[in-house]
DNA sequence: GTTTTTTCTTGACGACTGTCCAAGATTTTT
DNA sequence: AAAAATCTTGGACAGTCGTCAAGAAAAAAC
């Protein structure tokens, strides 16, 4: 084969990766949704399938079962929700500001994506008990972590002060919160999750110290 | 009918929902343990059944239906793991004493109960998706609360300081801790646990504050 | 335009699910 | 000892599940 051909070979090659990945990817889009609104335990193939342009048989070419699939939603939902916070961190130039801009943040992605944040404690939970995507879950934690660091840090930082707690702790403390927002937020118990809006810039101070 | 007669017929129905009750307990607690080991979305009647010494038409007879009866295994799991920390509260004499004691039984009930307290943070999830359990889902995480504010506002009193951190604040905390370091012990990750025990004495005192 | 390759649909499979019920076993009452 | 009430079994039921394969449809290659 000469060397033209051998590049057009690849390029052909690459293009049907490429449309092949794409598929995956929107197939992998419309688990994510169909998990997000029925939870894993009652999310089916067929149901994944109803929420794509597909029929379920189709599942079965671009993904080697089930597992393969949801996998795949998995790292759909890394690539969507782990930099939310970021813009408010660059774009803040008082620690008020800052405050007051990440609890909007907060309690707007709690409202907005509540489907998307349930399920996400949901797969969490699972890979207590399933293995297979545990590697993925703990990835994730690490990003979502990684993220509220950079939040106290920089709060920290324009409040003249430093963190007063691990970015472990900084990080399952304000998880914590979103958690039970959460819970409350679906229950239609909307004046705890006003108290817990009012409080939040409380436990932001309270994982920050004053003297250096 | 006589009185006798009346206060006989009595007894004899008090004794007969005495021994329904006990076999809708004895049932409840085969289903809370098969939970706990498969979890909400891979736990089936017949599966349960075979974790007691009945078949699986039995459960039918003592529950309505499948919700009826996990709806029952909640609230067993709700007498057993509510007042793990309360003797370490009355017992301890010191600050330090109370600190060392709760971070023990803190981890021991980690690694002793497991797979337990993983089946509570997945019902607490599933109420997420589904309301029919929601309310006991609600009340045991209240009582969660309450168990930990007790050991909290003891500490403090013994530390000669007040807390830090509202009831709500301080829960969502240490249950934090918690939920990452059950994720890390069932991922077989020993020092990460290791570390967040050392830690955990730090995060006590991060909810008080010296100075009342 | 025809052949080849890729993509997708449809229907079937065996296994499993919650539910219900007829029948029998067991216990309690008379 | 007979009768009645209670308890338990095990199988049938109508669905649903993940998986797979044969063939239709569409796209690409020639």
């Amino acid at each position: 084969m000469t060397e033209v051909a051998q590049r057009k070979q690849d390029k052909i090659a690459r293009r049907q990766v490429d449309k092949f990945d794409a598929r995956r990817t929107e197939l992998a889009v419309a688990t994510l949704h169909t998990l997000a609104e029925l939870g894993y335990a009652r999310t089916s193939l067929r149901e994944i399938a109803q929420n794509s342009e597909f029929s379920h048989g189709v599942l079965h070419y671009y993904f080697a079962d089930k597992r393969d699939l949801i996998i795949e939603a998995v790292r759909q939902y890394e690539r969507v929700c782990v930099t939310k916070y970021d813009e408010v961190v660059a774009h803040a130039t008082s620690a008020d500001q800052l405050r007051d801009e990440f609890v909007a943040m907060f309690f707007d992605t709690l409202v907005q994506d509540a489907t998307l944040h349930r399920l996400w404690y949901d797969l969490r939970n699972q890979s207590l008990y399933e293995e297979y995507f545990r590697a993925d879950v703990l990835e994730i934690d690490g990003h979502r972590e990684d993220m509220v660091w950079r939040v106290i840090t920089r709060y920290a930082e324009l409040r003249q002060a430093t963190p007063a707690a691990s970015p472990g702790t900084a990080y399952v403390t304000l998880d914590g919160v979103f958690q039970r927002a959460l819970l409350h937020h679906l229950s239609g118990n909307a004046e705890t999750v006003a108290a817990l809006r009012a409080e939040l810039p409380d436990v932001m101070d309270l994982l920050v110290k004053s003297s250096g």
